[in-house]
DNA sequence: CGTTCGTTTGAGAAACCTCAAGGTCTGTGG
DNA sequence: CCACAGACCTTGAGGTTTCTCAAACGAACG
């Protein structure tokens, strides 16, 4: 939240996110998160998981490159803010939740279930929601993607990554690091 | 860079800091690294790196804390191009490089010299050349900055700091991760 | 003394914003 | 069952910000 009561979003969270890792490691946050849908969360002890990683090399390992690839994702959204249009800004956000969605099973080819609201995307994209209303229209009207009662459709996937410029490599989806229950865990394939 | 052409320039590296962390920790890099002025740098192999990340807690804790300062930093120039005006995204980014460079001694009170050109900043900004000059412009008819001959002098810097929204908390001076030579030093006060 | 790089300024166009109004859907209380 | 309120979406009109194109200027350099 800004003074003037602008909002920047700066991610999406999805099912199976670590949560605050920054906030743990700083002892202080510089960011809120705010729950768009029903959410369930464990806590974890922020001293719980200092001790965590000072004692397992492998851990902090994963830790560093869980912080890392975050960071190439908060830069994607850099880049994406900074120098694209509205219409490739609003591309690309939606094909990197779909890329991020289906690899926890939770989207299809076609498209995925989206909760967020016109405001949630106007604030992550630096856009007011009217226009991200009308950019919508256009998207659809092009037949490349169609967002409708909580649901993105992509029509032409292959030429909407091409309008965006998506490239899922900065994702670095290979490996995760998530938490269930009160554990953590390292995933990589 | 772009396929349109266009740049985004994600940070400004300031003496003493670590280039390309990320890159060593995915062994890939998503960004390129240009010098604006005269360079002088050591080279560290990644493998050493990440080997030495790995016997040592301390460090290992050391670089988690310079990326995550690294994220917070990144996070707030999307804040900056996602929501701010012009004239607050370009007093921002001055505000924020004085407050990195006078901790290096680098700076005094009223400014700093800064090697920078127009299109620098406004590749920096999201915004173009032109438009960083006339708001430059307004900025010193405002007597708040004026940035002429390579030097970057603060008429007013507590109103210009309001009209920002400028914060350094955000930056996590109080500690720093750097090479010199072919040693990583980590430095906390 | 010409070239190159960076800055400055003007003019018109495009992108995007704000304000405002109306529409739809959903849940809620009478 | 109906009326109402709230949240969200949609569209229009007019204004502001920012962009692009273009030209001119100054400083540095070989």
């Amino acid at each position: 939240m800004l003074p003037n009561g602008g909002r920047q979003i700066m991610d999406f969270q999805l099912p199976g996110d670590f949560l605050g890792l920054r906030g743990i490691i700083f002892g202080s946050a510089d960011h809120s998160i705010e729950a768009a849908t029903h959410v369930e969360a464990s806590q974890l002890a922020a001293s719980d998981v200092r001790d965590a990683i000072g004692n397992s090399p492998r851990l902090a390992s994963a830790v560093l490159r869980a912080i890392a690839r975050n960071e190439a994702m908060v830069l994607e959204h850099l880049v994406n803010v900074g120098r694209r249009s509205g219409e490739e800004r609003l591309a690309h956000l939606l094909l990197e939740l779909h890329a991020r969605l289906k690899l926890r099973g939770l989207a299809d080819k076609k498209g995925f279930d989206c909760p967020l609201t016109q405001f949630h995307l106007a604030d992550a994209l630096g856009l007011s929601a009217v226009h991200v209303n009308r950019v919508l229209r256009h998207l659809r009207e092009a037949a490349l993607v169609t967002f409708q009662n909580g649901r993105v459709d992509f029509d032409n996937i292959d030429s909407i990554q091409q309008l965006a410029g998506f490239d899922a490599a900065y994702l670095h989806q290979n490996e995760t690091l998530r938490h269930s229950g009160s554990e953590i865990l390292i995933s990589m394939q």
